[in-house]
DNA sequence: GTCTATAAGCAGATAGAC
DNA sequence: GTCTATCTGCTTATAGAC
């Protein structure tokens, strides 16, 4: 009986060194991929040894599903946020600053995402479309109402929330190429300001009522 | 000096050998990223052993470095015909054609530069530097010069370029993910007519001289 | 909780027979 | 050119001492 309380509650210490764990899996999933990272890699980066992270997460697999759900959380926000409010170009210009500042602030949380979508979703799939799915759909309603108003042109929907993913998890995914490209060691918060307001130009410009 | 023939000239049937390792190649590359591939799998997907695949490309860093080689050249072809161009908008119109089309006939391309920009792309910053940049300097002066002529508006272009690269591949790379949200099991050409007519309708409508 | 030791398997690469 | 055999090293995971 005096067993039962250590394992329902754990300590402060234990939940901190699960959260490090999940940092720096997320880290290495994002760059390499769960076949490209070893748990070696993962331990010896926090200064722990293979087997003691082996026992705060049993297997490989479970540690990158930790990693999956602990970001798809913060996504998932982000868009049950735009669904609410009323103003299509308030909405549209907060949730592209929002993902532009995961993007800036997080980049591996994007990447390890792109990386599981690349491979067909194998682990993801499921939770991809319960849990994405309805606030996909919430926005694109929205998106519906606006137009029935008159506030914004009516194109496909879907298809612009994929644009703004793309544009947004760009500046997250593919930020090593852009920086080289620019001759910069790595992006800098201007670099995301630009991105920011031309990505804002780009989706507001085109749902103008008056425009084409 | 007979032995010199056949190491100079190799036959027909070897090159279309190491065509078919190279298409077999990239697709796992593709899914997997370098470190997840095994020269195994990607020899018994053609039928062959893995030794016999050792034959051809002598190491794995040399199978995957051909791999990129051979993708990077159809990318580039594609931004030098956009400097020639005398139109924007039948410049960009089909250079986001040509991208799309090159994300749905070949995604297994894109997927192998995204990611090996993902992991900061330590085998290839030195081919990106060298090939990438001239032709991206070269279409940005191409724009510049619309700019100036009064046919667009003036915007970052660099930052453009790189949305319309995440915008195009995105097609390729997130296309798992795409279809799983549309409820299909792959995308359709449909879905690609759409994403052209939506990317060249954002950009267009925002390079318009006479918008703000 | 953290360690050492070790199991069991698969990776890339090479040597050499045919 | 293609094969079998083998080397070396690294991987996940487990067993058990402390």
């Amino acid at each position: 009986m005096s067993e039962v309380a250590p394992l329902r509650t754990p300590r402060a210490a234990t939940l901190r060194k699960q959260e490090h764990i999940l940092r720096a899996a997320e880290q290495q999933f994002a760059r390499f991929g769960f076949e490209g990272v070893s748990l070696e890699t993962i331990a010896v980066n926090i200064g722990i040894s293979r087997q003691n992270l082996l026992y705060y997460y049993p297997s490989k697999e479970q540690l990158y599903d930790a990693v999956l759900d602990d970001v798809l959380q913060s996504w998932l926000t982000g868009m049950a946020r735009m669904a609410q409010h009323p103003d299509p170009t308030t909405a549209i210009t907060e949730y592209v600053a929002a993902k532009l500042r995961f993007s800036q602030e997080r980049p591996s949380g994007s990447a390890v995402f792109t990386r599981e979508v690349m491979t067909g979703a194998p682990r993801y799939a499921g939770r991809l479309a319960e849990q994405v799915l309805p606030h996909l759909q919430a926005d694109v309603r929205q998106f519906e109402r606006w137009a029935r108003e008159g506030l914004i042109q009516r194109v496909d929907f879907t298809h612009l929330m994929f644009l703004i993913w793309a544009c947004t998890q760009a500046y997250a995914d593919l930020a090593p190429q852009f920086a080289l490209l620019l001759g910069k060691p790595a992006l800098e918060p201007q670099d995301f300001t630009t991105a920011q307001s031309l990505i804002t130009g780009l989706v507001l410009g085109r749902l103008k009522p008056n425009a084409s």
